[in-house]
DNA sequence: TGGCATAACAGACGTTTGTCTGTATAGTCA
DNA sequence: TGACTATACAGACAAACGTCTGTTATGCCA
């Protein structure tokens, strides 16, 4: 009934919830000191503590910077870090260009790119109905001047921003909604940027957007 | 065109762009020390990054504690923190109370819930797809026995969990889907259990989803 | 001109914290 | 029994780090 994963050797049990000590620690914005978990834990010595913590970095289960404070990691391979994107409210022609669009706020998302590769959009009206994007969705969009036939897209159409499927025809750009009420848009190659390609799509069923305030 | 909520008295640029650099470390896991601060703005004194450093916390936009090692911290008024949610690959009978369910990840969501208050799952099949929700999306599940009808539910029939809407009709439950190729499910009152209310959706368009491995 | 505030520097002090060395006890195994 | 290992403890040392006090240079303003 115990984790699969878990760290078994020593007295397994009480290692394994050092761990998830530390990591909850680690998750929640600060790694504890090798004496927090000391105290944590009732041992009488810093040493017993600094023993678990050892064959726990020794197991791979966490990695340390040496002679740091507070220096105990999760170890890099775990996930991609946890970026602040900026959700931009209307997207206005300078977009790409100007590094501040004044966001309504921003929202974490894991990725392997940096903050200003990416941005957050929050999608107005049904064009994308069949794509299974809706109204008020948020996506995630990596901001890119070229993108694919087929990938889902932020284009800059007559000073708007607008969310369309991608699809390159002989040379031509068109913006295609997904939904049969609308009409494929097929601009001036040269009225028609490219802002990003959508990555990643949410919806929240509860409450708003979750912000992070910020500078 | 400077951001709105941005410190400005001080020499502004340097001091927001201080609180950009803290902030960036806290958020990645590990809030800088005094020190971190001072040699990536090349003061030649401890004191000139400090008077920053508290500088920011007399604004209220870091939090600190006196004394510790890196003891920096965002406010906690700024977002709901981040937890990460088990993404449950296969939801059994035990589900709701056994505590592990060995999970194939974690994911980082945003919200004032608790760890176990929520986990998350894979969608499988074509059954909600009019409600937007596509074979692959991932949803996060609030835990909760009860719903209100009309929410989008996880449900356990038969040992296997589905996600289908809720209806309550005339004191009985239903679990219809958002696809008119699906029958809606009438199950025997004692054999269906809620497991939860779906609370966000969400859908990776490239790559996959981005895990957290664990112990 | 003098008073005052801001920004930066210099240097030292003391706490926090990681690290090291050594000891003690209990269990396993040949 | 003796060797070995895992677990825990005790105490000290040194590096990391937060804190404090005081100084210098600059600009503003009455």
């Amino acid at each position: 009934m115990t984790d699969a994963n878990a760290p078994r050797s020593r007295s397994g049990d009480r290692k394994r919830r050092i761990y998830l000590f530390v990591r909850d620690r680690i998750l929640s914005g600060t790694p504890p000191t090798i004496r927090e978990v000391q105290a944590h834990f009732g041992f009488r010595a810093v040493q017993s503590a600094r023993d678990y913590l050892e064959a726990l970095v020794r197991e791979g289960l966490l990695d340390k910077e040496p002679g740091k404070a507070r220096g105990y990691r999760l170890p890099a391979h775990s996930p991609y870090p946890t970026v602040l994107v900026p959700l931009l409210g209307r997207v206005q022609a300078g977009a790409l260009t100007t590094a501040s669009e004044h966001p309504d706020g921003y929202l974490p998302v894991q990725s392997a790119r940096g903050r200003d590769e990416l941005f957050a959009l929050r999608v107005h009206g049904e064009s994308m109905r069949d794509a299974a994007i809706l109204p008020g969705d948020v996506v995630i969009v990596h901001r890119q001047e070229d993108a694919l036939s087929g990938d889902i897209v932020v284009a800059l159409v007559e000073e708007e921003a607008t969310v369309k499927r991608l699809k390159l025809q002989a040379g031509r750009v068109e913006l295609h909604p997904a939904n049969p009420a609308f009409d494929p848009i097929v601009p001036d190659p040269a009225a028609v940027r490219i802002l990003g390609k959508v990555i990643e799509v949410r919806r929240y069923l509860e409450g708003g957007v979750l912000f992070v305030p910020e500078p």
